[in-house]
DNA sequence: AACTGTGAAGGGCTTCACAGCG
DNA sequence: CGCTGTGAAGCCCTTCACAGTT
């Protein structure tokens, strides 16, 4: 195994290749070259191979991966053999939608909170996941143990947010409020901004109509 | 101008730079050098400056950039000009959630329609936006002018979806579903993964707690 | 003097191509 | 022979540095 830096972008792709392996173990298949995945997923073998290398020699020459042995190795390398606790702070209708979402894909990430500012909304439910005061988050999220807080409040507030968030001592971070967030380093942010992506889609239009 | 294929981040990042503009202009600021632009947002000047050049000289040495002049080329190049006709299929809790989310933002992005199979929920609204069945959806799509459709059903529905999308002649979509989508060239996807964006924070909590 | 526009350098990620192993 | 693991090449994007312009 080596232990240098592994990019952001092989991260993602090992996500990928479990969803990849899920299927394939689903389907009852024992073994996976690398050039049969990538052909089937639209991927690149060699890509493959080096990603899955910054960790280990899981294949076997000749044969190529085992399905479940490789699944097991990456649900081990991502950290999602345990649960994880996540907080969403913003409790409007993105932030309900997304706790929802949530708790219907089954994945190890279990939304134990929601907080908000506005007192009509502490104390209620979604679900089975309580609306707490966001004047209490460092205690209630140290309480519960969220690891991953989620932003979805409107942008004005985003900065304020993810401060409270920082100085709570949570290290990972999900914005889905349209504006870019600053962070001190250690921290892991990841941002879905429906503004830009959307823009860019209409810059594709713009420019490709012929 | 320069023709050239322009390169997928730098539509992200004009996309971003309109949102500095739209700041620098609220604030009633006239006129902006790159060099300011890239300390105040955290960018880099020159890759600012290169961004722009691939649509003209926008600037003027020695002074910098007009704020409001750069902002409306800006709207222009990346086809904001104007409104676009949003349709998103999946009327679950995501794509309720989302159709009110676009509502707030005062974007040129508006929902016109929601699709979904379940007739119980077709006629029903969802604020002033309707759901329509999903099986007249090329119909209907074309009817109300739709050019970005927004896929929010279960990964599972996903990929008959995407096809349906793109037989209906729509070019732009962004999808919600946890799974990889393949679509024909000439389409532009840009999807938005939850369960790969959470698990790759899960592997940098695993690799990062010292 | 100030700042843009851009050639050149630098860095990182992807793809190729093949040595090495089962 | 088949397939992995990987050095090398290629490619693209970012950053530097400065000539050019007002």
């Amino acid at each position: 195994m080596k232990s240098e830096r592994v990019s952001e972008q092989t991260t993602k792709r090992l996500s990928i290749y479990l969803r990849c392996l899920n299927e394939l173990a689903a389907a009852g298949q024992v073994s996976v070259s690398s050039e049969a995945c990538a052909k089937r997923f639209g991927l690149n073998s060699a890509q493959i191979r080096k990603d899955l290398a910054n960790f280990g020699e899981f294949g076997h020459r000749g044969v190529g991966y085992n399905v479940i042995g490789l699944r097991d190795h990456l649900i081990r390398i991502l950290g999602i053999d345990r649960q994880h606790a996540v907080g969403i702070i913003g409790a409007g209708r993105l932030g309900t939608a997304l706790a929802d979402y949530y708790r219907v894909l089954d994945s190890n990430f279990t939304v134990v909170a929601l907080f908000d500012a506005d007192t009509k909304k502490i104390g209620k439910k979604v679900g089975d996941i309580e609306i707490f005061d966001i004047k209490n988050f460092a205690v209630d999220a140290k309480h519960v143990k969220i690891e991953v807080a989620v932003i979805a409040v409107p942008a004005g507030e985003a900065q304020a947010v993810i401060e409270l968030v920082e100085s709570a001592g949570i290290k990972a971070v999900m914005n889905f409020a349209p504006i870019r967030l600053r962070v001190s380093p250690g921290i892991k942010l990841k941002s879905v901004d429906m503004t830009t992506t959307l823009e860019s889609l209409s810059y594709f239009l713009a420019n490709n109509s012929q």
